[in-house]
RNA sequence: GCCGGGGUGGCGAAACUGGUCAUACGCGCCUGACUUAAAAUCAGGUGUCUCCUUCGGAGGCGUAAGGGUUCGAGUCCCUUCCCCGGCACCA
């Protein structure tokens, strides 16, 4: 028998397939009704930054055995692959001098691609798409252009994140800790007119929608905490003296009677006119200028502090006078930039009323009369509270009168129930050179004019120096910036701002399905055909950012009337971080274990096992090289016995023996495994054991049985082994034969094992015939040695049987 | 602080809806076979303590800690500790 060379089948069977075009599909023909039910299988696209990390391995890997496992269920699966190709890491790696930035990501892209090619993954090549192909950013150009017109895009002046190091502006969802995501340096705000999405539109359908979704309860949380959804009231306080009205939002419309001051953001725009011609004006203008030069961080962590107004406005509830204050305590971006302070409640509020002598007037207390410190923390919001010191609501429990002084308030039109979210829109052009450009006409006459749909794409021009100077790299070029406004044919002049690439990867889902239209972005019809993707696979990390991007643009796709769903990922699953040393596995820490050196070494076949095998694959994982040896050893020793199976004559029936029911069982579980549970370490022990079963039986006569069943169920993990051992057991193209079924027969035993338990702990253990009644049943358990020593003479007071499984005597 | 997920052998981990001496499968380690030797391969052993003269048995204790429910708990409930992730001056 030769050697098991994965070096030589591997590529061997590589060729096969492409020949064959086994792992392509069609899309449907409309004039047909659809022979099979379809699978959209989907893994989060790589950025094509050099080389693939064990990560994406994983990744890739779990997605290719669940595309082997749906196909030979007999779904069309769709598995495409492409790359999110625009980005920083290139841009930067162009400036550091390693030519154009198209030239580097293309030339990762085909180093990826090839190892892509080496771990024998089932990808429809025919299907690629890369971000920065213009024949794909034309398309996310176009639907700019439909965001745009469905006032779903929009330029404005905001506040935003800046990135001093690369000089851009970047999302909420790009900073992390006050730091940007990519570079690791400390944002700072900067007042910038900007590109937003108005994903805010769409907060409560981006909630409300999760219950459509199978997702992991984890993500769905991080994205509610990330949108946060807080119902409340908004309330007016009036200023008599100045004839304007102060609106504050309020979670706690209940305690409005305990509201003994208000504060304003300093950045309010009020603040002004409210300190003009009072004896604080200056006080407050120093103050106010004092909070603009003080960083994020310190701004909470310092002590509360902040200056009076000296105005007063009325609270609609009381009547009464409360001091109007200015203090960063309160932010600007939540709410309306003011809140009405209750001290007694609101720990913050207490802290603040303490240092500053203000009013502190007790509004709600625990129903059983216990006792609490003022301002401690905001008392609980339920029936429990009573109001107290709150005129006609007094005596009312604090959930009821919530909603009763809003009422109340609504009638005097002195306020109303509101929503707010913490989410907000997503600013998304990049002063950054390596995006998309935004098809957008500046001009003197007309405004923002957007480039016709017949001019798109706008290419992406070459820049002399793509180095990062705060203006776009794109405007150095004046040839390409000058054009005339395609409205009025005067001067224009474009919009050198790029895409953040996240815009890119927000519907390349939709793009795979139809990737050759030029006509549009897809066909309806043909991605209505395939969406939504029926499991996505991916890394958390992208929870508040590409897979709410995504939702939101599936969204807003689909009330343009583009698609039909309302959803982009139906089922998702997050596979762990590959540690090594105790770390993530990453370039910048140096500690990456190259996969393709690894084939190299041990073949395709084992580094698919082995990734898969370490563990539960939705958890970190620490990475051993120890361990791949093992899987080499396993996938030898499966070598050894299938070729010694292939050269025994075939022989009669498996019939209903051991190894014949041990083989069944392991087809059961494995099935039920990948099928149902999603779990993929345990069908590989599973198999391991069906080895350790079958070699010391080679003669049984279901030893032909099992040797095909195995190389069967390990065809999605191991495909190129599984596939040579097929055509060595006599059979072709495994990759499309149907997944073997357990034989429910050989699963049903005629005799079974039961367990005897005295008081709940195992004394012994019987073949029992599985059609022995109750009480016969109990007897021979009795009449057992080891249990009556247990029993010795003991009083039996009960006997619970489980039916084929066990007895417990308690005594 | 709030929300979510975890804690099982020397290590990665099994035990899926409470029911087979918990620890499958693999790694590591130990012993043996083959070999001049090594690698590879093969066979056996491997939670812990106690007892019996042995081969081999018998028994106690063990799933972060403590308590509870149950005939029976790694699995359910309560309390505490620790680890990971998200949000956080969000009104």
């Amino acid at each position: 028998m030769d050697r098991y060379e994965p070096g030589q089948i591997e590529p061997k069977w590589q060729r096969v397939w492409e020949d064959a075009r086994a792992f392509y599909v069609d899309n449907p023909d409309p004039s047909e009704p659809a022979q099979r039910e379809k699978f959209y299988m989907l893994e989060m696209l790589p950025y094509p930054s050099g080389d693939l990390h064990m990560g994406h391995v994983l990744n890739y890997t779990l997605g290719d055995v669940v595309t082997h496992f749906r196909r030979r269920h007999g779904f069309v699966v769709l598995r495409p692959m492409g790359f999110d190709s625009f980005g920083l890491p290139a841009e930067n790696a162009a400036i550091r001098g390693g030519g154009h930035p198209r030239e580097i990501t293309e030339r990762n892209i085909a180093a990826i691609r090839a190892q892509m090619h080496r771990l024998g993954w089932a990808i429809d090549w025919d299907r690629e798409v890369s971000a920065h192909q213009p024949e794909y950013y034309r398309w996310t150009q176009w639907l700019f252009l439909k965001f745009l017109e469905a006032g779903l895009a929009y330029r404005k002046a905001a506040p935003v994140n800046w990135c001093p190091r690369d000089q851009t502006v970047l999302a909420n969802e790009q900073v992390i800790d006050g730091r940007c995501e990519l570079c690791g340096c400390e944002v700072e705000a900067r007042n910038l007119e900007q590109w937003f999405f108005r994903i805010t539109a769409y907060a409560d359908a981006l909630l409300d929608d999760h219950a459509m979704l199978d997702w992991p309860e984890r993500t769905k949380t991080i994205q509610r905490n990330w949108i946060g959804r807080s119902e409340g009231a908004e309330v007016l306080f009036r200023v008599d003296e100045l004839d304007l009205d102060l609106p504050v939002f309020t979670t706690r419309p209940d305690t409005l009677f305990g509201a003994t001051f208000m504060v304003l953001a300093p950045e309010h725009p009020l603040v002004e006119q409210l300190a003009a011609g009072t004896e604080h004006e200056q006080a407050v203008s120093e103050y106010v200028k004092h909070t603009a030069a003080r960083s994020t961080e310190e701004r909470e962590t310092k002590e509360k502090d902040g200056v009076f107004t000296g105005r007063y406005a009325l609270n609609p509830a009381t009547g009464e006078p409360v001091p109007v204050w200015v203090a960063d305590y309160v932010l600007m971006e939540y709410g309306t930039g003011a809140i009405m302070a209750v001290p007694a409640h609101d720990e913050r509020d207490f802290e603040f009323a303490e240092r500053y002598g203000l009013r502190v007037v007790r509004v709600v207390e625990p129903a059983d009369g216990s006792d609490e410190e003022p301002g401690s923390a905001f008392v609980e919001h339920t029936e429990n509270e009573l109001l107290v010191n709150s005129g006609r609501f007094s005596g009312q429990p604090a959930p009821e009168a919530a909603r009763a002084i809003v009422d109340w308030l609504g009638e005097r039109g002195r306020g109303r129930a509101a929503v707010r979210f913490r989410l907000r829109d997503w600013s998304f052009s990049r002063q950054r050179y390596w995006g998309c450009p935004i098809p957008i006409v500046y001009c003197d006459a007309c405004g923002i004019v957007p480039v016709p749909e017949d001019e798109l794409p706008v290419l992406l021009p070459d820049v002399e120096d793509y180095r990062p100077k705060g203006i776009p790299p794109l405007a150095s070029n004046q040839e390409w910036l000058h054009v005339p406004c395609p409205r009025c044919g005067g001067e224009g002049v474009r919009e050198a701002e790029t895409m953040d690439t996240f815009v890119d990867s927000s519907w390349y889902f939709l793009r795979y399905c139809d990737p050759h239209n030029d006509q549009a972005p897809f066909d309806r019809a043909i991605a209505d055909f395939w969406m939504p993707v029926d499991q996505y696979i991916g890394g958390i990390d992208h929870a508040t950012g590409h897979l709410l991007y995504s939702r939101f643009f599936v969204k807003v796709m689909n009330e343009l009337g583009l698609v039909g769903a309302r959803e982009p990922f139906a089922r998702l699953f997050h596979q762990g971080w590959v540690r090594l040393g105790g770390t993530k596995m990453s370039k910048s820490r140096g500690n990456v274990t190259a996969p393709d050196q690894l084939a190299e070494m041990y073949g395709a076949d084992a580094v698919r096992l082995f990734i898969l095998f370490m563990g539960p694959a939705d958890q970190d994982m620490e990475w051993t090289d120890e361990g791949v040896e093992g899987i080499a050893r396993f996938l030898r020793r499966l070598w050894r016995i299938v070729n010694e199976v292939a050269q025994q004559p075939v022989s009669g029936e498996p019939g209903d023996g051991p190894l014949a029911r041990k083989t069944h069982a392991t087809i059961a579980k494995v099935t039920d495994d990948i099928g149902r549970r999603f779990v993929f370490n345990t069908p590989i022990a599973a198999l391991m054991e069906l080895v350790n079963e079958l070699a010391p039986a080679m003669s049984d006569p279901a030893a032909r049985l099992a040797g095909e069943t195995l190389v069967s169920l390990i065809q999605p993990y191991a495909p190129h082994i599984a596939e040579e051992l097929w055509q060595r057991l006599g059979h072709e193209r495994l990759w499309e034969h149907p997944w073997p079924v357990a034989d429910e027969a050989l699963l049903e035993r005629d005799t079974f094992e039961l367990v005897i338990q005295v008081n709940g702990k195992v004394r012994d253990r019987l073949e029992i015939s599985a059609d022995l009644p109750e009480a016969e049943l109990i007897e021979q358990a009795k009449a057992s040695p080891r249990v009556q020593a247990q029993l010795d003479g003991k009083e039996i007071r009960q006997a619970i049987v489980v039916p084929r499984k066990l007895v417990n005597f308690v005594v």
